[in-house]
RNA sequence: CGGGGCGUAGCGCAGCCUGGUAGCGCGUCGGUUUUGGGUACCGAAGGUCGUGGGUUCGAAUCCCGCCGCCCCGACCA
């Protein structure tokens, strides 16, 4: 993208409402334009974000077999009426009428939706185990929205369903959303750590909230050090195996991580002094197991292998996909801007040129954007006629990893300039090199283009 | 929902107390400057002062209602 024509309304002076980095810096870069309180627009950086972040939660849903879908965001209150919600929810949820006097309501979650679409069409035991997810637009309509997208009314979310036989079978489902959620974080490069959690108005048994770390996190949090050494890596993790999952979650579950709802002062105490840590966090997921919670006054039932019928025990998992991109920022800035983790980054590599309208310059940026795109790489080209300190002013402030500065000085050496955000170092190289380099940095997020998920397992889907 | 604050040009603000129909910085547009970390200079455009009413010869300014937004608290993916 050449920035000369591209829509990047950045500011430089900081609107007054915004009080957090990440609230600020979105503002700032032109990712986002408050409409009204808790709502935003997506301006075009903002939204290639959120489509990064969408595409790796995709992903890996997909890779651990579950479907996904999509359901409406506006919902018939009868459903909500059938669990005994609609009126259980309270003033968070916005209730419409439609023009017959119908009463409708902006989902701010879909358990409802989900189970009457399974009671229509599964009866058998046999179509299970069977978990449906979707990434829709929620509502809910908070007393008071803040931090921006962190916080938001509308908000995008990722929430997933599963439906299984009995309770050992839910509980492997509870266990295969966890690793693939540990693996969706870890390839946004994010650091979310799962906790033991209240189950709030949703209800249920078990869960688990995922916290990424930081100071402006909504929760106080206590954990052990120790569990943020853990890395899922690049393992191959089969989703089938029931044991598998189970180990991974133990080894995740084993260190104390809580948040203040559940904390344990004496459980934390017994962990050695120095990996006792207290921080704040930012809630970016979380998973239930709720049993037959709305399976049984909504009549989900399936027959079992003994002709009897039975409610489908059932868990529901979401991920923040919005808030995910403000909890991004909380942990990846400094001072001058936003610093992209390279798996979410709105564009791969910046290319800033020193001197617009000098022909060697512009025609050596040029061929460095080309060769790029041939890499499959979306650089981002500044190619407006600004002077050098206000392009990379620009392209520090909306944080791309990865900068190319190009000059006629450097050009006269035959030299290029690569800067990592992150470390501020530079290093000069021959275009080629500078790109072979950058390409090289992301050979590892391309891996997804190419995989094809569950290939040797008995089910699998695409979407 | 309790407490506090704000609403004046695209953005950030001053002016309000002590009424006399608006000003600064940045940005934008047109020039000059050819600049390696938000450059400098010249010129220009741009505002029914959130909204409705009241007081007054006269209201951005004083009074009342409404709307919107922000902060603290309670609440919350």
């Amino acid at each position: 993208m050449r920035l000369s024509r591209y829509f990047l309304p950045v500011l430089k002076e900081t609107p007054a409402e915004a009080q957090i980095a990440s609230h600020r810096l979105m503002l700032r870069s032109g990712m986002i334009k408050q409409s009204s309180a808790g709502i935003y627009s997506w301006l075009p950086l903002g939204f290639r974000v959120l489509r990064r972040v969408e595409a790796i939660v995709h992903e890996e849903q997909i890779r651990a077999g579950h479907i996904p879908m999509l359901m409406p965001t506006l919902q018939s209150a009868d459903l909500w009426r059938e669990s005994g919600r609609y009126d259980a929810y309270g003033p968070e949820m916005l209730r419409v009428r439609d023009r017959h006097d119908r009463d409708m309501l902006y989902g701010p979650t879909n358990e409802e939706m989900i189970t009457d679409i399974f009671r229509s069409h599964v009866n058998s035991y046999k179509d299970l185990p069977l978990t449906l997810y979707h990434i829709q637009w929620k509502f809910r309509d908070e007393i008071r929205p803040r931090f921006g997208v962190m916080r938001g009314r509308e908000f995008y979310m990722k929430d997933g369903y599963n439906f299984d036989i009995d309770r050992d079978g839910a509980l492997h489902a509870y266990n295969r959303h966890m690793v693939s959620y540990l693996r969706t974080y870890e390839r946004m490069g994010l650091q979310a750590i799962p906790m033991r959690a209240d189950s709030g108005p949703i209800g249920g048994e078990d869960t688990h909230e995922f916290l990424v770390l930081a100071d402006t996190g909504e929760s106080e949090v206590f954990y052990d050090a120790a569990i943020t050494e853990l890395r899922l890596g690049d393992r191959q993790v089969n989703f089938d195996d029931r044991s598998e999952c189970a180990a991974i979650v133990e080894e995740w579950t084993a260190p104390y991580a809580r948040t203040d709802e559940t904390h344990d002062a004496e459980a934390f105490a017994r962990i050695p002094e120095a990996r006792r840590r207290k921080s704040r966090g930012i809630e970016v997921g979380q998973i239930f197991y709720f049993g037959t919670k709305y399976s049984e006054p909504m009549g989900a039932t399936v027959t079992n292998d003994k002709g009897e019928k039975v409610p489908v025990h059932m868990g529901s998992h979401g991920i923040g996909v919005s808030r995910l991109v403000g909890a991004l920022i909380e942990a990846n800035h400094d001072e001058n801007g936003i610093i992209w983790p390279e798996g979410v980054t709105p564009f791969h590599c910046g290319i800033v040129n020193l001197r617009q309208g000098d022909g060697e310059t512009d025609a050596a940026c040029e061929k460095l954007y080309k060769t790029l795109v041939q890499k499959g790489l979306e650089p981002l080209y500044d190619d407006r006629t600004e002077r050098a300190g206000a392009k990379f002013a620009t392209m520090d402030l909306i944080g791309l990893p990865w900068r190319l500065t190009v000059g006629p000085r450097g050009l006269a050496a035959g030299k290029v300039e690569l800067t990592c955000r992150r470390t501020g170092q530079s290093e000069d190289l021959t275009p080629a090199d500078a790109v072979a380099k950058v390409a090289e940095i992301y050979a590892p997020h391309h891996a997804a283009a190419h995989w094809e998920p569950m290939a040797n397992r008995s089910f699998h889907t695409w979407l």
